[in-house]
DNA sequence: TTGCAAAACGACATTAGTGTCGATATAATT
DNA sequence: AATTATATCGACACTAATGTCGTTTTGCAA
């Protein structure tokens, strides 16, 4: 129902086609899910659809940016007022609002592995992705890094050096999260050892 | 060259196209190479080919099953005469017989990943990386219960938590050894941290 | 040597997905 | 109401891969 439409139309309708990918590459992965599933999940044609997406690649990139923007927007309000420590803060990274461990994971997880690892000898996709760790680095670098000067965390360790081993221990959640049932990740248990193991590393409590 | 042959040749043939094919999953990952990509390495006809693999899933089964058989060979050697304590038992088990940490990983690990990443919504494909979890999760929970029972480990975390926990930590490495340079990665020193990790959960040395 | 069982071959039909493009329908403008 | 720009449509041509099958080749045994 729409052509020659305002600028606003336009917008709603990308993102209705925005949120119909999410769905469906939640439910088949991205390697799996084809154009036709987001034709029929958008109610859209095929060629409408491509009006607004040139392929699948650049449809997922678009849920890939608005997700981080999403996300960065809302860990940014409780940045400034409700941080009580360092070691707040970086509860609040790792674990989001509630600071501590429980079993949720983000849904596109899974997709987002096969998105970056079946991309990985293709140019383009490899610096998008080493765009996006470098990003994440720096998240927790710098709050451990402020908390070791600070002399809140004891800089046993080099910060940059345990932020990589925290990202590397999600990244492994997010693996095993993937392909196998809860009850062997156990996410809520292995977050805990985690934080158990970042105590000791910065000792805190 | 070879109709009516022995059954010599036969075995022969077969693992000849499976080294091919584990040359250019290595080059290509798994979802990537095609069928024909294996014949052109192994130079066997199409015919041929299928002739031993009837599809891409089980010629790279064979590999998986055929690289098992041959880590738990290798390390079997060590484990009767070569091993001091349940410590140096699981440094065996984790880093391989130097028992340190190192830059080296397991060239078909990124294929893995892809495979069970995007088989994970396949029945069959998820019950065998299941296994294989289990597997793996069995070598070290046993090693580091024992220690625990003989008093050379702390039984401050429960044995199989803490195998899990490494699995993960090292699946993570491969993920990120998957997608990332080296010089993110940095599996030396990141391996080093899970080193001094299981030293204090265990209270070693 | 010769004959044969079956290994190896490669053309082919089939399937599944992609991106394009001319036709169609309609929201906004006059 | 008529016009028009363009959003949307869906048929289509194209590509890439798969698995099959009739044919050819050849190692081995008689």
């Amino acid at each position: 129902m729409s052509p020659k439409v305002s600028k606003e139309h336009l917008k709603q309708r990308r993102a209705d086609i925005l949120a119909a990918a999410k769905t469906v590459f939640i439910k088949h992965g991205y390697e799996r899910t084809t154009m036709k599933h987001v034709m029929e999940e958008a109610k859209v044609s095929r060629g409408g659809l491509y009006q607004y997406f040139s392929n699948k690649e650049e449809l997922y990139e678009a849920i890939l940016k608005e997700n981080l923007l999403q996300v960065s927007e809302e860990t940014q309000e409780f940045l400034e007022n409700e941080v009580k420590s360092y070691w707040d803060l970086l509860l609040l990274r790792i674990f989001g609002e509630d600071r501590e461990p429980d079993d949720e994971m983000d849904p596109l997880a899974p997709s987002n592995l096969e998105f970056f690892i079946i991309g990985r000898n293709d140019e383009r996709r490899r610096k998008y992705g080493q765009e996006r760790y470098q990003n994440g680095l720096k998240i927790y670098a710098d709050v451990i890094k402020a908390g070791q000067e600070n002399g809140e965390f004891s800089d046993r360790y080099d910060s940059e050096m345990l932020a990589r081993a925290i990202i590397t221990y999600i990244d492994g959640l997010a693996l095993d999260h993937a392909i196998l049932p809860e009850q062997d990740v156990q996410l809520k248990e292995q977050s805990t050892i985690l934080l158990e193991f970042l105590k000791m590393a910065l000792e805190v409590e």
